[in-house]
DNA sequence: TATGAATGAGATTTCATTCAT
DNA sequence: AATGAATGAAATCTCATTCAT
């Protein structure tokens, strides 16, 4: 936590007010993932963007916008990757392709997922925003295998499923996997194993 | 967040310092439980238990310490009743009875659990506890399996299973189950067949 | 000790940074005088300067990084006054001013001097600094002599002779000196015939 | 500043109330001499001596009252010792001896010292108490002078010689005077020198 | 629109002191 | 007389946010 300032390069200036917005987002996304949402402050957030701290607070109510407007930019990233994967149609390994690309997905936003899960316990409006969003998944999941003709499943099992791959591409993202004395591979397998029979 | 304080009983005094220990480590599991890690201070914890800020800091290095004594207060039920579960032999309903004592459990410590996890990932200290406990978790389900006789599994198969429970109880837990309009029995049920399967 | 605030003059606002630490320093002498490092906090020696608490730490470290600005201002502007004394020429009453301008000095900075001293015992950090000006001490001392051609003396003496100015200045700058029943003029005049022994 | 407690054997309990103020006083020099008066705290004080808090404020009043006694040691030490040096009569060698043992006394009591300057300024009781010591100081060192027939001296010569004693011990006692590049032994001999032609 | 100096409430921690035993 | 658990006011420092320019 609370490490030094990025070392930011002089990042372009006077752009329309969306690329300010996205770049305060892309770099509020860098600083959320590497020291979690407590462990940095609004103005390291507007620094790292290039900007002025009073320039965050023009494009955001307040810190927890910006970390929401993460999520989403988050989740649009992970569910287009995904949508991808499935259209490419290519049946044979598309389990292991899903489960790559989940797990490369944790991998980047790990720091975000974990401040997410804490903060959707203590801060309403945030867990809001995410249960919208884990409808939505559980939404698209649906359509996307009857579009499909996957196996038919429950929404309980799509769920149970999700979350599934969700602690457990934590743990490898986190090198929990590691750290426990497991193999990799052996962890990924299963998961691969789960998602391949899930979809039959 | 940042609720009022505890309705406090009346007040202990002068216990021995174990006693005291105890009350403080009691309160401090409630009040993260309710509004976080990040959502309480020390001198909150210190009056829900009774006592004044410069207690806690006779009792632990800094809040952090305390929230670690939670965790491990935490720890030390859960498997002093999965044990129990597993001890008491009847092998047909123990994944029922599993089951019930996980989710009950996530029931009672969900907000600990979720500050847990994004500690973990931004406080070394906090860090290694967590993965000291996680090792012995894995190694104490290896020996229980082991003394009575339960299907073999990888330890990878272990993990995941742990996984798998985790999370999907913490959204039975917190009501995120509901409100993405699952139904939660049908969830529970799904998590029972998977025990059952596990140990089978 | 832990008088209350400053008469704070129109409550200064919005400089430029160097202006406002400027405040800061100033203000933090002030206050550090009458109340001495351990008397103060960094809240009254913010208000003191017209600003919040959370300004200090714009310009400061912390506490400590104040007092050594405040000390370096000090040995600025004494070894200014110095300075000139002896490029002025007028070697008859050389002696003279100079043990006026020195006890000048002590009086002005009576109070910083002697937590300087406490502190150059239990603070390494002020000690470095506190050491590293009186080398400078000496040998400006050294090249001032030379440079006018007064009688050779060894460092030694230098440093002895300092000594006893300082020490003797602090008790006049005081009130020790009257308090002991001395005449303040006796003990003046003392320290003068050393400073023209001295310079010779 | 603010190092470990003690490594405190068990020291004896249950004596005389003198003897126990005695060892307070005892471990209190101690403890204030390593971490001057503000780097220690009232529980380390007692602890030092091998007793608990509530002791310490039975036989005084305050952490002030403490440090005035143990003042108040140091004073009747270093006067017993110069006393001594006076009167074993021996002449010739006499500034050799009370330079050396000021300069024990110094080393001895540089932390206790240190403080006592500081507080001295920000404590009007400290500074009776103090003044008062110092004016028995002047007052026995006439006394001394006309006993043994020494060079009449006025009072203020006297107190000039005790501050470049002190002032320069302390440098010599602190370290300081090594810091700066001097060699010891040359500004031992212009104490000792300057104290023969006072008493010569 | 962007700036950044300034804010001030509040979190963390310390420590001189008390008092029931 | 001695204990030591407990106190709580106060010091140090942070950070989300504002606003004059």
């Amino acid at each position: 936590m609370r490490n030094a300032q990025h070392a930011l390069g002089p990042r372009p200036r006077r752009g329309t007010p969306d690329d300010t917005r996205a770049r305060l987002v892309a770099a509020a996304a860098d600083v959320f993932n590497r020291d979690g949402y407590h462990g940095t402050d609004s103005n390291r957030l507007a620094r790292a963007a290039g900007y002025a701290p009073g320039t965050f607070y023009k494009h955001f109510a307040d810190k927890r916008a910006a970390f929401v407007a993460v999520y989403e930019r988050w989740v649009a990233t992970e569910w287009a990757t995904i949508d991808a994967d499935i259209r490419r149609g290519d049946r044979r390994d598309l389990a292991t392709r899903v489960v790559a690309d989940v797990l490369e997905h944790h991998r980047r936003w790990r720091g975000v997922r974990a401040s997410m899960l804490a903060l959707v316990r203590t801060d309403a409006a945030v867990r809001g925003v995410y249960r919208r969003q884990r409808r939505r998944q559980l939404a698209l999941l649906r359509a996307l295998r009857a579009r499909h003709g996957f196996r038919p499943r429950t929404t309980a099992e799509d769920a149970v499923l999700l979350y599934t791959l969700e602690r457990t591409c934590d743990a490898l993202a986190d090198g929990e996997v590691i750290a426990l004395g497991l193999r990799r591979e052996a962890v990924v397998d299963l998961l691969r194993t789960l998602v391949a029979e899930h979809f039959g």
